[in-house]
Formats: C-alpha cells, structure tokens, sequence
DNA sequence: CGCTATCTTGACAATCTTCAAGGCCTGTGG
DNA sequence: CCACAGGCCTTGAAGATTGTCAAGATAGCG
C-alpha cells in the first residue's frame, strides 16, 4: 500500500496512526492491508485465534458477546478512527459485524508488535486507547447495571451526540443501527426502546425526523434524565 | 525503598513488576511507595485528579461509580497483583475503598511514566494488563445486560473461585466483600444475591460453612447455569 | 453477654419482558 | 406509475422477574 493514501486517509487524525508523524507513514502503510467489508458481514468472531488487528477507516460495526441460547450483548459500536483487538490475549474476546459498508486496515498481529517495536509513540498511544476503553467499558457497566429504561436511552442519545463521528449536524445524532442493536447495547427489548423514544418524542425532548437519525431538541433535560453521566469539566 | 522488600513482596511474581528482572527491581523500589489503607478508607475518587498509580499487594478493594442519587455500580474488586489507574485521564474514572485493609505501592504519574520510558517491558505489560481488564469488562457487560440473578450469582461465584487470591483450598470461595458489594457488583439488590444464595444452598450447588465463605459442591451444574462463561479452552 | 451490623425471609409493587398484531417505509417488479 | 412484499418499527395487553418495604434471625464485637 503506498504512503499517500495512508497521508490522506480520513481517520489519519483520529486513530492510532495518528502517534505516527507524516515522514514514517510509509512504515504503517507499508504493514496494512485496506478492506472492505459488506454490510451484515462479521469479520471477527469470538473464540477464534485473534491473528489480526483492525483499523476502522468509515462504517460502523456493532461488538458484542453471545450467550449459548443466543442473547446478545453488544459491547460497543466501532466507526471511524477505533481501534479493534485490543481485548483479545491469544483469542478474541468479542465478535464484530459490519452495520454498514464498514472499511478498515487489517494487522497481522506480527505486523503490529513490529511496529509497536519500531513506534514506542505508537505503544503510548495504544495504552491511552486502552485506558479509554476501558473508562468508557466502566461508565457502560453503570447504565447496565443501575439505570432505568429511560435513564439509559437518554444517555445513549447524548453519548452518540458527543460522537463527532455521529453526524456533523448540531443536536442531530445518525443511528445506523437497528432499534434491536440499541436494545442489545442497551440491556434491553427493541420493544422497550421503540416505547422509551416514543415518550421522549411525545415530551418533545427529541424528533425522530426520519428512520436512523433522531435530532436533540433539549439536551439540558436530556441529561438531567440521563442521570449522572460521567462528569465533564 | 529497599530493594529487598519489592524481592520479598507477595505480589512480586502477580503484578506489573514481574515485568522488571531482579537486578533492576531497585529502580522500582526506589519510586514506589508502600502504604496501608484501613478497612473502609477511601484511597480513589472518581472525578479527582489520577496523580497516582498504585499496585496492590495485599487485601481487597471495591472500585465503583456512583450517580448523583447515591445508586452504585461496583466495577471490579482489586486484590494480590492488580494496578490501578489504567481507567484514567487525567481525572480516574471511578473511585476506591478498602474492604479489608488494603496494602499497596503508590507511584506518582511522573514516576510512573519515568518507569515506563526506562523499562519497555512495563509498558507492554501495562499493555497486556489493560487488555485482560477489557476482557473482563466485556464479560461484565454481558453479564449485566444479558443474565437473570441466578445467572449473575452463579457467574459470580465461579468467576472467584478461578482466582487463585480467592482462597488455595479446593472449591472454597473467600468472600471478603458484604452482600451489599455482591448485589451492587452484580446489578442486583442485597435482597436478591440473598435469596438466590439461599436457592443455591438449597439445591445443594454450594455451602456456606461461615460468613464471607462459600463452598462450591457441583461446579459443573453451577457452569452450566453460569451460562456461556468466557470459552476456556 | 448484650448490642449493632449484616444477613435472611416475607409480602407486595413496579418495571420491564413476552407475546401478538398492526403500521410504515423502502425497494422492486409488473 | 403504482401495487406488493418484506423488513423494521410501533403499539397493546398480560405476565414474570426483580425491586421495595418491613420485620426478624444471626453473628461478630466490645
């Protein structure tokens, strides 16, 4: 893969590659295999040896777990800029499916700890990564396991409005997962949800002008709702 | 610090430390300082500035979050070998209390981060640690989103009595942490780990010979309710 | 040996789920 | 161009798991 496409990438700022400055791109270019993957299709399974490590470049794919009877519980949405295998020792812990046309950079894991070798920014920037992850993993855990219906809709709005990622638009957050997605994010039915976002329209916190996008009318009650996000400065 | 004191230490072979080999385990001894927090002290707070790090060497910690109407999230327990301070910014995410008493070594971030620098193999360590906490985070979350009480309780249970720091004897579970612990852990009410703890003795899945210790007698049937534990290969 | 914490148990209530049906929107084919 | 098909979403009614409130048992500690 050539260095200008690499130089020119969209989540060249928001990733990882990021910790790399423009002169030795051509190093991670060089070690990255660009993909595309169709909409619907899973590209990491859990259980299976965790070979490769994935760049998201534009999409969304959806994380999650399985339990043997087949609930789910999605861990996380992945789009642009995040980063994919850092939860995996010698498997993946989790699978990932594409949402939509999901594009990403594949790692061979021997690839990557070479470069992890070569960059030690690269290494810094993979823990800060991981601490993220692991503070939003935590704030997740707080919704799951302490928040009502509303209460946790409420913040998942508000957590996919502070995205920029999620549409430049003031106040408009694009969804493009499922009410069934949202559900299993949220430790809930899509009846609950579908229910929950009908209140909040009908009390004109938010509009849902069309399939996939809801728009923020008040964010102020929004967040009251929502209920001790983590706290911003 | 003396050197001799981290070569003697209890969590030496568990920690980040083992990172560092003997010869050089100076370097830690001189950065770290070794503390006792009494049983119920608070050493973490969530929002406060992360100027410290610290590595547990004895005892067991809550971790939590709170919301503003007092509603607790437990996100994990800290004992033997554990770091603290990954899930942190530049504020820490959540906050710390002692169960028992707790010992630790307390490494200012600039100490830290001189470590770092000075010993690469801390740094993937770190890495590895931060990667294996996602993991259990992910767990959790399908845990908390997913599981009914039983399942959660019956997790619980098996998930310490994997961990060696839980108590050498075959099947005995130490439970140093209150009913109250369990069920914020767990995203239940007291009320409830109780009763379910009473269904399981009843069933003769486990015993509980005295408080804060639990028997398991059938760890397969306990498996199987636990539903889709992490596949351990 | 009694006091206070913690834990257990009980009855009732509420939120959320389950089961079911109907509506909407999009894309396709006649 | 319009009708139809299929998926997704919304809405409704009933039921179940878990939470809430309250009282009593147990155990550790001074």
């Amino acid at each position: 893969m050539s260095p200008e496409i690499c130089l020119r990438c969209g989540a060249r700022s928001l990733s990882v590659c990021s910790a790399v400055d423009d002169a030795r791109l051509g190093r991670i270019a060089a070690l990255a295999v660009p993909e595309t993957i169709a909409p619907g299709r899973g590209f990491i399974a859990e259980g299976e040896p965790a070979n490769d490590f994935f760049n998201v470049t534009a999409g969304t794919a959806r994380l999650f777990k399985l339990l043997p009877d087949g609930r789910r519980q999605i861990t996380g949405f992945a789009s642009v800029g995040d980063f994919l295998g850092l939860a995996a020792a010698a498997e993946y812990a989790f699978s990932a499916e594409a949402i939509d046309a999901v594009r990403c950079c594949r790692f061979s894991r021997p690839r990557l700890i070479l470069l992890l070798a070569e960059f030690p920014a690269l290494e810094d920037r993979l823990l800060q990564v991981a601490a993220h992850e692991l503070t939003a993993a935590q704030e997740q855990m707080l919704l799951l396991g302490r928040k009502s219906a509303r209460e946790r809709v409420a913040s998942f709005l508000l957590a996919r409005a502070r995205q920029p990622s999620s549409g430049g638009v003031a106040r408009g957050v694009r969804l493009p997962m499922s009410r069934a997605d949202i559900a299993d994010y949220l430790g809930l039915t899509l009846e609950t949800v579908s229910r929950t976002l009908t209140t909040l329209r009908a009390a004109r916190l938010i509009a849902i002008p069309r399939a996939g996008e809801i728009t923020i009318l008040d964010a102020g009650r929004l967040h009251s709702i929502a209920g001790g996000f983590a706290v911003r400065a």
